[in-house]
DNA sequence: TACTGATGTGTACAAGTGTTCACTGATGTG
DNA sequence: CACATCAGTGAACACTTGTACACATCAGTA
């Protein structure tokens, strides 16, 4: 073997977590797949893994790290793309749905992890969907919708719509990925579900408890 | 071996199935387990299993179905407590608190499901929670609250009240049982989200767009 | 009573598992 | 240049895994 270290460092590492990611893409779940597993995938000797994680778990916490970065892209996204209040639903439900599509064996990452049996993945995504949560209250604020809301109740409201758009991952990551009218479907739905917290919180102090 | 086939038919059966979930409440997922694994917790010789399953997928299948009846004990309860259609919501996400409390494992199980390995599990929890989200519907029917809304939007409202309450169940799970603060804080939490949804149901036809 | 099917047991085996160890080549630093 | 560190390799280990097979015991039935 002539070029048996000649990759630059950390490619085996992303090697390895790819794999790991591929694995979850085709089906199986994170908790169920081995090292000796992973390591074949990433055509990569076991004991390399070693180098990289300390063991499954581990790797499950980098990944967790990595979706952060995805959802901050699609946050950003969506921050560029949505210019009048009004169409600020579907505007966000089809990026979100866009990026579920581009990204899918993240997202079936993180909607196993959330019930997973690594505790500290499951905090891990638990944070990124707060930080999300927040984010968005953020915007609103700035957006000036919503105005009439007490802080706690905006952030109420945006953990709500977090958690729904978080839970129709589930109804897009069952459908395959070319059964269009299925996803326009579950687009559809998800814009409604939030249409109608929305209507909530438009009318949520004048019936305050 | 004075009584080695004295049990009543049936009863390994429920062994293992215990067996499963009992390893499932202690944090293992669903995913990761194995046959040897299930039959050694059941106190059971390995080859018993195939007596009863033909894999773990079918014995998860079948947990599928138990966990049904569990589901329709609850929503029994719920109708037999509650009376005035005011407390409807406080009273109900008692109710669904205190039996996830008393059914772990069952609950685990569920939650792990939804974003499983297995798609024949996903399919069978997912169809659980459709006909709880149209029981729903047809109970508040009955109350005659929510007159106003059609048919499809009070279907779209229960399917929301269902999923934001299934997902209060990964906020209960990673509490400590006994815990009763923070449960207290979820059960809140979720009362508040179903309340949202249901001033968003009250003012939706004004809104219907 | 003899037969049959369901349910239990023990043994066996090939394949796969996580992890350790000693070794090798490349890379960057004094 | 010498040297330590990093990131890769293959061989070996003690176990665990799923599954097959032959056999034993019971319940019910003809």
């Amino acid at each position: 073997m002539a070029d048996k270290q000649r990759r630059k460092p950390g490619e085996t590492r992303e090697k390895l977590m790819s794999a790991a990611l591929a694995l979850v893409g085709k089906g199986r779940h994170f908790a169920s797949l081995g090292i000796r597993e992973v390591t074949r995938q990433a055509g990569v000797v076991p004991t390399s893994f070693y180098r990289h994680f300390r063991n499954m778990d581990d790797l499950g916490l980098q990944l967790v790290d990595e979706l952060g970065l995805v959802l901050r892209r699609m946050m950003r996204e969506a921050r560029a793309n949505v210019l009048q209040a009004d169409k600020l639903i579907d505007e966000s439900v089809g990026i979100f749905i866009s990026h579920a599509r581009n990204n899918r064996s993240f997202f079936m990452f993180m909607a196993q992890g959330l019930a997973g049996e690594s505790r500290a993945v499951q905090d891990g995504i638990r944070s990124e969907m707060r930080y999300f949560a927040s984010e968005l209250a953020n915007d609103l604020r700035r957006l000036k919708v919503a105005d009439h809301l007490s802080d706690a109740d905006l952030d109420m409201t945006c953990d709500l719509v977090v958690r729904s758009v978080a839970f129709s991952l589930t109804d897009i990551l069952v459908i395959s990925p070319e059964d269009e009218y299925q996803e326009e479907q579950v687009r559809k739905r998800t814009a409604r579900f939030l249409q109608l917290i929305f209507v909530g919180a438009a009318h949520w102090n004048s019936r305050p408890e």
